[in-house]
DNA sequence: GAGTGTGAAATGCTTCACAGCC
DNA sequence: GGCTGTGAAGCATTTCACACTC
């Protein structure tokens, strides 16, 4: 049973409420209160998630999102690769973030096609030119990507990635990417993310 | 006439991949070949805006985004005035960013709850402490924020932004903001983005 | 009694298929 | 002839409403 669409958005989103949730239970009545979904609709996501943990008084927080952890993400590795590729401005900001300190993902590899930059910055990583990226992405078993490249670049950068055998994108750069249905893009480039709110 | 959520989410996208597309035409087709969108709901989506100008051979892009930009996003007022809030790393790398240069817009004050901050760091707009935060809105008018402070302070800020008439709010934390139906959020936090990719 | 879990109805979105147009 | 524009069908999601559980 695949979880469709937009009830996977807000799932994951309802996780992420429930991380720093403190009660003890939540009522589906709360989450609509918190999000704005309604509160049928947040009955029909949970009851896309294998589990019966609200049968009176609301849901059981730590059950819910150990539920939602568990069947949402598929975390059997405890750590998920993930790569920045391109170290301009937009990307060097990455190299000392501690944005997912706590978290199960954890940036591994930089990548830049300009050798003066892989080997001047410094980070707690290593970091490579681009005609390295195939070989130690498919090596380090590397699952997603930030793209912060320059426009320019952007499409020839996806390409290389979907090549590498990468699983998903974090787009930085305010392109519509090309790729294969199976790929993922997270579009969040400051200039779309602005475009979205104002249409 | 509303244009469907899922409908514009597209439209923005298709205005921002046209923005680098360097033919005069673009058929459908072609449209679902570089964004997975079937052909069929691209011409659902353009039949939502108000235009004919596709009659045979594909569309004309030039019309085609004009229509685009005039109908998804109102722009009486050329500039679209956006402010910072929390000026820690996470905020600090838009002082000087160049991302929305040759757009409509444009940062125009960047508020901290540290004193220290707002008088220490230099930028090209000013910055203010947050208790100015909501004359300073009203005053000039700013409509969107950008929201980059710790996830402590995270709601508190963007009740803050709501009560000062904020349209919408570019969230960089990775926490689910509560807000009134009106006020719009987009979520690009690096965590949440990495979440929905592996969802 | 309060709130979930869930059939069934209502709504909205996507796909189909084809007439019409350049 | 190729491609748009668009009714109508098909499918998916949301809402409703209520039996059921604690």
């Amino acid at each position: 049973m695949s979880i469709p669409e937009g009830s996977k958005r807000r799932l994951v989103l309802l996780e992420r409420l429930l991380s720093d949730y403190s009660e003890k239970t939540i009522t589906s009545q709360k989450i609509q209160q918190l999000t704005g979904w309604s509160s049928a609709v947040v009955r029909r996501d949970i009851l896309n998630i294998d589990v019966k943990c609200g049968a009176t008084n609301g849901y059981k927080v730590a059950e819910l999102k150990e539920a939602l952890v568990n069947q949402l993400y598929d975390f059997k590795d405890k750590e998920v690769k993930c790569c920045i590729v391109g170290l301009g401005k937009m990307g060097q900001r990455f190299l000392d973030t501690n944005e997912l300190y706590d978290s199960p993902f954890k940036i591994v590899a930089g990548f830049d096609s300009s050798v003066n930059k892989t080997e001047v910055l410094s980070s707690s990583f290593p970091l490579h030119p681009t005609p390295k990226m195939k070989q130690i992405i498919q090596e380090e078993k590397i699952s997603y990507a930030l793209l912060t490249v320059e426009s320019f670049e952007a499409q020839d950068m996806a390409n290389l990635l979907v090549e590498s055998g990468i699983k998903g994108i974090v787009n930085y750069t305010p392109c519509v990417l090309s790729v294969p249905e199976e790929v993922k893009v997270e579009n969040v480039s400051l200039l779309t993310a602005l475009y979205q709110l104002k249409a």
